[in-house]
DNA sequence: TTATGATGGAATTTCGAAATTTTCAGAGTT
DNA sequence: AACTCTGAAAATTTCGAAATTCCATCATAA
């Protein structure tokens, strides 16, 4: 495994999580020390984060980590809803058996794990876990899409969502309503209910989008 | 203007137009010469341009143009249409004269350059213009949709779209058809039916869907 | 003839440093 | 107090070269 490629998905990772803040600079000097590795190969890395929107660049003033916005999460929560519902009733089309098996698989251990969420004092450890699990249920969802440039569209823009929600959004509060949205989703998938599905997705994400009453408070 | 934004531009456009043929490797090191910089800088924008599709890369065997498909023709118009009917039904509701006008505009400007390729003997010195003027009126069609997010992520369908149509797409082919369908995409935006504007964009690009027809032939 | 392995040239990847530009703290001015 | 200027420190961008890896060619052997 080359070292482009390591640090590449180190740093996207830690962009995904907590790693940094919005609005931080990202000092390509300080990531060279840490990595070991020389400035030319950190630019590289931050490059390509940045075609992909998870760092900003500027010329002569570097990268830096992209401010969080509701009117981008609400912008990236449309291309998820549009994408992921897409995706999924194509899946539901043509995914057959083996499909239906792993998305009940992906569910089965993302609700295990959010049961136990709810139930633990200290939710810390979970974090990771969860952060997986659920990245694994939604990206099971289209992964019979037949659509490799769908899958990598919707990847992208499911980076830059979490990283827009990373700090705001304490997962814990809406447990209790992402287990039902989850559970939905999977029923009326396995009923093979195209409609009901794609309403389903959008509704487990619609708290994240702006409605008329929030851009016009009375 | 930075180097690397300006090389970034360039490969970009050669690479959407006819600068390479597809499967062709793409040597740093000779770009390194024809440019005038150093290796590093092309690996930057060669990293740049995987990221979103337009170039390959594979760990020691550098950069490739990804090979000519119909499946992924297939793919990438499905997401066009996905997007652009999204973001242009977005325009119609949101636009306002200002949109209308700038449509107008960009159509004209179009439907009068396939006219004259319409009569023209030798088509070449057109190809240019003509591929400028169709990525603006489609660009125009999104352009009040209000979401960057969307924009950016149609924009880097659309390179790969071209990218692959470039070389089996004989503009001139198709032009009396593409002249109708522009003109009716432009009709159904001006007449604010988002439906049918959604219809038409499908109809538009629909000759490079792959039909179940083709998939199996009887 | 086919397969295997060696070899040299070409392309890649990474590095460290030089050149350029920005940033920031503090001195001086209005 | 607010503003500008200045110079040093820090960060960036680019470069050229060293180290590594691939690839086509040819020689050798089964």
């Amino acid at each position: 495994m080359s070292y482009d490629t390591d640090i590449f998905n180190a740093l996207r990772h830690r962009l995904m999580t907590n790693g940094f803040e919005h609005g931080q600079k990202v000092r390509a000097e300080h990531l060279r020390l840490e990595f070991g590795c020389s400035a030319s190969t950190i630019r590289e890395v931050l490059f390509r984060l940045s075609t992909i929107g998870l760092v900003e660049f500027r010329e002569q003033r570097g990268f830096r980590v992209p401010e969080q916005s509701r009117a981008l999460i609400h912008e990236l929560t449309h291309l998820r809803v549009l994408l992921e519902a897409e995706g999924t009733a194509m899946s539901i089309r043509r995914g057959g058996v083996a499909w239906e098996a792993r998305l009940t698989a992906a569910h089965h251990q993302l609700s295990h794990l959010e049961m136990r969420l709810q139930s633990a004092r200290d939710t810390a450890p979970f974090v990771d876990l969860w952060f997986d699990a659920e990245r694994h249920f939604h990206e099971t969802l289209i992964s019979a899409c037949g659509s490799d440039a769908l899958r990598d569209t919707h990847q992208q823009i499911y980076c830059r969502f979490r990283q827009q929600l990373m700090i705001e959004d304490r997962a814990f509060d809406f447990i209790s309503e992402n287990i039902r949205h989850h559970q939905q989703i999977l029923d009326a998938a396995m009923a093979g209910d195209e409609a009901l599905t794609r309403q389903k997705i959008h509704d487990h994400l619609a708290r994240h989008l702006i409605t008329d009453a929030q851009v016009e408070p009375a």
